[in-house]
DNA sequence: CATTGATATCGACAGATGCCAATGTGGAGT
DNA sequence: ACTCCACATTGGCATCTGTCGATATCAATG
């Protein structure tokens, strides 16, 4: 189950390089999100009503097999990028907003790249 | 060579699902993230002295080969993360701000999610 | 122009990944 | 208890990926 908890982390990756654990850790959740399919399934999720979605809504928004939904779900719980419960019969998928905004904030490089504030300007 | 050049879109993950082709593209940048070396290779860069690292500074902070280390900044690039520029005899790669920008707001599902302005606060 | 140093490309190979059909599981209703 | 439904797991398979050694390119230098 839980293998990954540590969200204490990070300064965006401007700051200094990550170390190796981190790197590998973080590493793991952006190759889940980097398949096509698992990516709509999060985005999905994230704009759904009530901010969660149940397997049913997925399944019929893709042409893959229903394992293969279940699957992808599974590699994104795995990362923590998404939580689920189930209600009666349904298994209902909520994204973890921490997860989410920790990505954000390590790819938010605009303070140390992009305005260049006098003096470093870009190299040269 | 370019292979990725729309840089316009996007609202974050929350607003509304992404469609099949803005998946697909976003996918292979989070894909090329998805890898520790070259996550630790974007980090190194962007937080390298001048915004720009040569390949040499590259292959000296890792185990792996010359030739793997090339590989991957050829990923990187072609996915519009890094661009690269020759001088003399050794080539300076750097980031691409306005990618980062991009992964980074599509990301920040901050507004959505997690505070939950009153009314609609992640359900329950 | 031969040499040297920095980087890129090629070819091959082990291991990882995404997909599906078949099957398992767990809850709700009859 | 039997059945239906929603979902998860398993097993197998074709493809993709990361890695290396060998080799090619490209620029400066003698």
């Amino acid at each position: 189950m839980e293998l990954l908890e540590t969200l204490e982390c990070c300064s965006p990756l401007a700051g200094e390089p990550l170390d190796t654990e981190h790197a590998a850790r973080l590493a793991r959740v952006f190759k889940a999100l980097g398949d096509p399919v698992r990516l709509r399934i999060v985005s999905i999720v994230a704009s759904h009503g009530g901010g969660e979605a149940c397997v049913c809504d997925l399944t019929a928004s893709f042409d893959v097999s229903q394992p293969t939904i279940s699957h992808h779900l599974k590699v994104l719980k795995q990362v923590g990028l998404l939580t689920s419960e189930r209600r009666a019969s349904w298994v209902y998928y909520r994204i973890v907003p921490e997860m989410m905004a920790e990505l954000s904030a390590l790819l938010d490089v605009s303070g140390a790249l992009s305005v260049s504030p006098a003096g470093r300007g870009g190299g040269r």
